[in-house]
DNA sequence: CTGAAAGCGCTTACAG
DNA sequence: CTGAAAGCGCTTACAG
């Protein structure tokens, strides 16, 4: 589909093709190709309609039989833009983000972005390396659930010149656009839901307190204790925490050891995330301990695999796709206007209760 | 930490700040701050032993002063290569490519390469996109599963200049560098065990046959009858096969009704991955069915998440991770040496028996 | 060891 | 509608 035409249609003298393994076609070779100046194949590439239809069909055709691929570098360099986005994140084996990075993507390729996926595995820096890469790569904006409390360096980023959406945090005082799902609420409903179940002693399993979902998580348990109280009748609740250094599956089996000669007063263990629970599942079903059965457990986030597990995990459902995508829209928001108000999206999550909360109830 | 330092170190006549939302500081910026050449900025940036370590030191300054972040399109626009490298994969939700990823980003992270990540859902539009975008921002090269059988256009992308390594499939005769797994070898090992296991009757879900794993591994499955026929004393086998759009949780499940009412003399059921029997698992679980106590189930690729769900799935494993790093590093090799001979590195997968295969030796 | 100059491939006003 | 020219930020020989 290429081959001669450069021949027949004029253009190259030697008859040789210039993607033939010399060097890479440029402007210039289209240019020659068509028989017209470099100004107007960028015009073409453009904005065609300035262009006659006759001049721009020869040089389309040029740029087949070159086979021309435009140089992002060289565009964005004369102020063109970069076309990609990066996308920060904290753990990339977490379907949760995994659905978040689906959504933002979703939104973003329609638009010819190009998206650059970072984990930092909630390591400050790595994520100081990414960000520094991003910037290097001059990408148009950022999306990134920061590992570390303290936004300071991303702000810095940010003032630096690169829009950036925050995504399951929120700004301290509006500096950032943020889309973020309320944490202290769904640790809330976790509990009560525990609570109202009959539980009075409850073992939270909780990350690195440097992650804001951990804190708040944990704090939406003592509001939803202390509401409870309020509302009368309600005995003593005692919570027992215990800390992992990270939200993965591996540090819920590793603590899962911890649990089995538990005090027995202890019936319900409620986890920071999913994986947290589903290695506190595997931890206790590999020790041939029958914990699971005698005791309740939810976890955070819904990712698919919860549903699936044994027993299927209770867990409270956050929109990942739905957060990638809005904080996608909002970025480009912020990139089609300099004068960009920011603006905080939050949404509400909810209890998905299965079997590994209520055996009671489905076995009687 | 940064501040009028401008002012006291020599520099910028004005004090102002370079960096503070006026434009980005350049090079230039820096040899204006630090009284020397742009030469000599690049030199430290690029050679730092060539300059005169006070000079070196006056320029380190300068970069922390004006807060000089390299631009890679410039840099790259030069010769000095974009620092990225492109990973096509088929489904970004499957954790088999999720690990996989994680393999090539370890091995590339301390390049000081940043990994851009594209998912094609096996769509070869998608990927034709994302290799042209991948292209134009002159990735140094590429790691990618193919969506399709044909590999004309990543052969063409690769005789245009872009090394590539093939992951996860082969090059038919030696053009690419590919790391693979033995998909034949692994569907026999799995429909063997299953045989073994005393099953005659078996259904075999696979995914659409333009992909070369799912021919590959159904191919397997003849190969296995094949020799044990000849080994004698096994009586007729009969393989049923199923066809299903999509590697994916969804198409297992959707598949899962036509399922229940099946010919009761099938006894074991094969899926071409693990998503693909873990949506049947699902799908089965949610008609309230029981089938799946009567039935054997094996799937493909050992995904963390086979052995949490209900029965524990048995599944041919492949090292995913490794596979992502091999890869990795066979395209490091490409990029350093230009003269460099392409090789193929495959991998044996091994069987991981769980209940879902067993339930008769484990209940009784 | 340091600096001046050319040029990578493109886009963008500006003339014609 | 089309072309010539300047310049984006950097690196790389090449002089000095």
């Amino acid at each position: 589909m290429v081959g001669d035409n450069g021949a027949t249609r004029g253009g190259l003298d030697d008859g040789t093709h210039p993607t033939k393994d010399g060097k890479k076609a440029t402007i210039r070779d289209v240019a020659n190709w068509a028989k017209v100046s470099l100004g107007t194949v960028s015009n073409v590439l453009n904005d065609p309609d300035r262009v006659a239809a006759a001049t721009r069909n020869r040089v389309l055709d040029a740029i087949e039989a070159t086979g021309f691929i435009r140089n992002i570098a060289a565009r964005q360099l004369r102020g063109g833009g970069s076309k990609a986005i990066g996308i920060v994140i904290l753990d990339s084996s977490n379907p949760f983000f995994t659905e978040m990075i689906r959504g933002a993507e979703d939104a973003l390729r329609p638009e010819g972005y190009l998206l650059i996926a970072c984990s930092t595995d909630g390591n400050e820096e790595r994520e100081t390396n990414y960000l520094r890469h991003l910037e290097e790569h001059q990408v148009e904006g950022v999306l990134i659930t920061p590992s570390d409390d303290n936004l300071g360096q991303i702000i810095e980023f940010h003032d630096r010149g690169t829009p950036v959406v925050l995504v399951d945090r929120e700004s301290n005082s509006g500096e950032l656009c943020s889309v973020t799902v309320d944490d202290v609420k769904g640790g809330s409903i976790a509990v009560t839901h525990l609570i109202e179940e009959g539980h009075r002693k409850i073992v939270f399993i909780n990350g690195p307190s440097s992650i804001r979902q951990c804190r708040d998580r944990r704090a939406g348990v003592d509001v939803a204790i202390r509401t409870l109280k309020n509302n009368s009748n309600t005995d003593k609740i005692e919570i027992v925490d215990i800390g992992v250094p990270a939200l993965s599956i591996a540090a819920g089996e590793d603590i899962a050891n911890s649990l089995l000669d538990i005090d027995p007063s202890i019936t319900a263990i409620m986890c920071a995330n999913d994986l947290l629970a589903i290695g506190v599942m595997r931890g206790i079903t590999r020790s041939g301990s029958d914990l699971l059965s005698r005791i309740a457990l939810v976890g955070y986030d819904d990712i698919t695999f919860s549903s699936l597990v044994s027993p299927p995990l209770t867990s409270v459902r956050q929109p990942q796709y739905d957060l990638g995508h809005a904080a996608a829209k909002l970025l480009l928001e912020e990139l089609a206007d300099a004068t960009h108000r920011h603006r905080e999206i939050r949404f509400t999550p909810d209890l998905v209760v299965r079997e590994s909360s209520c055996k009671h109830s489905i076995q009687s």
